[in-house]
This record gives structure tokens, C-alpha cells and sequence, in this order.
DNA sequence: AGTTTTGTATTGAATAATCATTCAATATGG
DNA sequence: CCATATTGAATGATTATTCAATACAAAACT
């Protein structure tokens, strides 16, 4: 991570000077789209809301679409960092582990209204942006790489062998997905709390015997 | 439903006198989305696609807004259509049906990338204009709640009586919501069937014993 | 210390492009 | 000839982008 640089540089200028108006824009940005929708967002707004001039928003960041760009960066990092310290930690049982991840993905740091319609605002244009695709799907490989690891730990825990780590992990995946864009719809009901125990519950129905999916 | 007139009055005019140029506009709106995304749809591109002039399509629709609407409703239409009829189909097992709706859910008239490009466009909006989720939202209950019942209809087949149906219902519909994203990211690797696949084994985990799920 | 110079950071008004919406004019068919 | 359907050019609003002008701060010089 740190011998090799990573080449983002179209991106953000270089990770070791990003300037304080830098780092307000981009939440400025983030805090925008999840109060009016990317439809909605100019750079007039960012930039009030960032307490900086339009002009300079532009100068920043070459573009409006750049600044997009580099907003998602910020967040898809942030998601990262977050279930990387967790794969990392030393000494956790696989069970405890999946159950961490859980907790985290369903965290209210992660799992928030504002942070699902900013995700959602650049999923849907995915089809059309490949660098918004780009951002997203490397880290997402990786992601689902260690969770299928982890996953292949607890085999001997359950008898259905066809059902395979990859596909278990496609489908934890996916359905965490799902329930984050719930969450957008109605809030109501899909609760955080909800929506962890729906998994839970997922996940017992593969583990049977394991009482900490209880 | 023919009793009781709904009252989406100020949506489509009437249902008895659809003009054909009513129908190619809502198709061209739906296509133009699909090809270019939400954002970069504009009431020209709409009315050269559907072959009429851009007057023309603000005219009948009023605004840009109401076809945009118009289109989400025949949408929301057209796949609630498709799985009330599984659920009004007579003389169905329960495993049958819900295999029926699996199908019906990953068939290639419904998850294309086109039309789920469309809805996530419309879903990531959902947070800034209400009417978008008054449209979606109404149906997607009614077909939760059919899905419940039709789960209760399998209790006796499962030992896990703490995953309620209502909850295995939940869990279903997420993780279809989130595989039809997925097809959107990666449609190499997130094909119909391995889609259908993941969901299949997600039932076979469930039901152990039942070997249609297999 | 105070003044001038120089380079950079920031502004905000002007520009140009895009688009939804309007509507007077025209076509169409009964 | 009338009524209705359709056109497409004009309008006005919005907004990304540009850039000359200005603020600011740090050197350089007296």
C-alpha cells in the first residue's frame, strides 16, 4: 500500500498535499447530493455549502464532472478502509469476523440514508460513466474475494456443499445491497437493526448449529 | 381493480384512449433512458426516437416531469402484471409458483440491463421526489405480502421456524433487488442464470429436503 | 521596521451552451 | 370549412466554465 503508489492520479493531485478547501468540497459535494440528488447538485451549491466561490470549485477540480469523480473516491476509500481493518485483525474466530463485517456493513456510519443516495446516485449511472464503474467494481472484487476466504473457513460447519463459498459470498453481497437500497425506500421499516437481523437470519439458515447467528 | 377506479389521475390521462403516440413516447423515454441515462435525457432526444416533434411531447405530457412519471408507471405496470399472473395461476404448488416467480424475476423480459438501468435511475431519485416512490412503492408491498403468503405455505417444510416468513419474503426480495444491480456492474459474470442460481440455493438452504430446488 | 515586489489563492461577473416550455402557424381529416 | 393534431422556431431559465480583477502573504529590498 505504501511502496506501491496507487494511480489515481487523474483523480486527485497527490495523497500527501490535498489542501483543507479540497477535502471541504468533496464533503460539501457528498452533502449535497444527499440533500437535493445528483440531478439537483451545481457547482453554485457545492461551493456555498463548502463556503467557497463557484469559480474556484471549477479551478479545484478542472471540472464539475472531476469533482464527482473525486467524491466517489473519497467514499468508496472510506467504505474500504472499513472492512479492511476488519479483515486484518489478528486473532478472530471466522464466525466473529463474518459477524463484524455484518455490524459494520449495517453500521450507522456506513448504512445512512445520506451515504445510500449518494452510492445510489452513481450506481444508476454506472451503465453510462465507466469511470464511476471503475471506482467501485475493483474494490468490490477484492472485497468479495476475502469474504469468499472467510466463508470457505466455515465450511465444515454446514452440510450443503453445492451451496458454495462464492455463491454464499455473491449472495451475502447481494443482499446487503438490496436492504441498503430498502433502507432509501422506506426507513420505516427497514432499520438498521432490521435489516442485520434479516442476514442473521440468512446466514443461521446455512449454519444451523452455530449459536452466534442466533 | 375494475370496481374501484385508481386515481392516477393526473398521471395518464385515461386508460380507455391511449393514442398510440401517448405509448411510442413513454417506449422512446424508457429507451432513451436505458441508452443514455436519466440525467442526459432530454425532451428532444425522447421525441426524435419516438418520431414526433419535441412540441409536441411537451404538449401531450404536459411536462417533462409527468412523462418521466408516465414512463415509471407503465413500468411498475408492466412487471406487476407479470407476477400477478403467477400468483392467480390455479392449481399451482407453492414450490411451484415460487420457482415461477424466481423465473419471472430473472427471465430476460424483466432483468434486462435495460429496463434495470431504468429503474435504478428512478430508485436513486426516490429520496427527492416523492411521487417517484408513491408509484413504486404501492406494489411492491402488495407483492411482499403475496410472497409471505405463499412462504407460510412452505412452514412445514422447514425446521427453522425463527426465520419468519415474513422475513424470508424480505430477504428474497433483497437479494433480488441487489443481483439485479449486480447485472448492471458486471453482466459477464452476473447472468440470468447465475443470478436465478444464487437465489435457487438460497432456497435450497432453507428447504433442504425439497428437491426442486436443486 | 517599513515599503515594495512578486507569486499564488480566490473571487465573481461575463460567457456560452443546453434545454424545458410556449405558442403562433400549419397540416390533416371529417 | 371547421376542429383537432402537430409542428418547430422563439423564449427564458439554468448552469458549467472561463478569466480578468483582486486579495493575500511571503520575500526582497531599503
Amino acid at each position: 500500500m505504501i511502496a506501491a503508489p496507487e494511480k489515481n492520479n487523474e483523480i486527485i493531485e497527490a495523497n500527501d498535499q490535498i489542501s483543507s478547501n479540497h477535502l471541504k468540497l468533496i464533503d460539501a459535494t457528498i452533502e449535497t447530493i444527499a440533500a437535493r440528488g445528483l440531478a439537483d447538485t451545481t457547482i453554485a451549491h457545492v461551493a456555498k455549502k463548502a463556503g467557497v466561490s463557484q469559480g474556484y470549485a471549477n479551478f479545484k477540480f478542472k471540472s464539475k464532472e472531476n469533482l464527482l469523480l473525486s467524491s466517489l473516491q473519497y467514499l468508496s476509500d472510506e467504505y474500504k478502509s472499513s472492512w479492511q481493518s476488519i479483515f486484518e485483525e489478528k486473532n478472530l474466530d471466522p464466525i466473529d469476523r463474518i459477524l463484524r463485517i455484518l455490524d459494520n456493513d449495517f453500521s450507522e456510519k456506513i448504512a445512512n440514508r445520506n451515504k445510500i443516495s449518494v452510492w445510489m446516485a452513481f450506481y444508476s449511472e454506472v451503465k453510462f460513466r465507466p469511470s464511476y464503474l471503475n471506482i467501485c467494481q475493483h474494490q468490490d472484487e477484492i472485497y468479495s474475494n476475502q469474504m469468499e476466504k472467510l466463508i470457505k473457513e466455515l465450511n465444515h460447519l454446514t452440510k450443503q456443499t453445492n451451496f458454495t463459498p462464492k455463491e454464499i459470498s455473491e449472495s451475502y453481497h447481494s443482499m446487503v445491497d438490496g436492504l441498503w437500497q430498502r433502507i432509501l425506500f422506506d426507513p420505516k421499516i427497514y432499520t438498521n437493526q432490521f435489516c442485520r437481523n434479516i442476514v442473521l437470519k440468512y446466514f443461521k439458515s446455512i449454519y444451523v448449529d452455530e449459536k452466534r447467528f442466533s
